[in-house]
DNA sequence: CCACTAAATGCCCAACAAGGCATATAGATT
DNA sequence: AATCTATATGCCTTGTTGGGCATTTAGTGG
């Protein structure tokens, strides 16, 4: 957050920071709203081993076609997958790699409370 | 999401990742949830200046004390916030910093798809 | 013990999101 | 053109979530 804030003032006021706009964070939490379901995180999951196709992501993840189908186009739709059509079939991949780095982040914070949970038990 | 499913088996087999699983993808679903709100983004971004409690956040932040006190509660449940009670109030504060690392992530990668629309039209 | 204040909780409702199912669209093949 | 296949879309139902409001709980001071 603190890059988008960047304070222009050089006053000592009160409100040193200019308040993050509510339509910001809207935007912001459309993006983390995205990633907050398993299934999309496991489309993403597929796709980071490469470009896919729906009817295959139907198959490795085991969902309906129209379920998967419909995930895509979210996930199009604010920029993290781009589309390929090829003959008849759509293929998919990763357009935002930055997606990782934020699972990343996250997987590891998990990993930091679990080893602090286990080391009080020790 | 790499280092949680990190390959033990040396095989050369079709399936070389371990796949994720349901659970784990839940867990970290979870995370993003709760980062995929306005409201809380609000509060962590004020609780961001330092450590505040309830009844100034719902001063500064202009929303329902019990509003407030939910969404601290959600964040406290996963350890996004910590308290720390003190005679009749209640003071919260960061207590996983990694979020603004999140965050910072999410507005960069905002900046870079507005950039590059911009550029598109020069 | 009672009143006062700060915070948390419970109940309700409205909005939304995910998935199922049927159907529509688009490209390929004959 | 008719048909087949791959994908997208629309409608519906259900579960979840955020917020309002009233109330409870907990701590403080009279």
């Amino acid at each position: 957050m603190a890059e988008i804030i960047a304070d222009t003032s050089t006053e000592t006021n009160a409100e040193v920071r200019p308040e993050m706009s509510t339509e910001m964070l809207e935007l912001i939490a459309q993006r983390f709203r995205l990633l907050a379901d398993p299934m999309r995180l496991r489309i993403l999951h597929e796709l980071q081993q490469g470009e896919c196709s729906v009817g295959e992501l139907v198959t490795r993840i085991g969902a309906s076609q129209p379920n998967i189908s419909k995930h895509l186009a979210s996930l199009r739709g604010q920029n993290m997958v781009s589309r390929r059509q090829e003959g008849n079939m759509a293929y998919f991949s990763i357009a935002a790699p930055y997606i990782f780095a934020l699972c990343d982040t996250v997987c590891n914070s998990m990993r930091d409370e679990i080893e602090h949970k286990q080391s009080l038990l020790s």
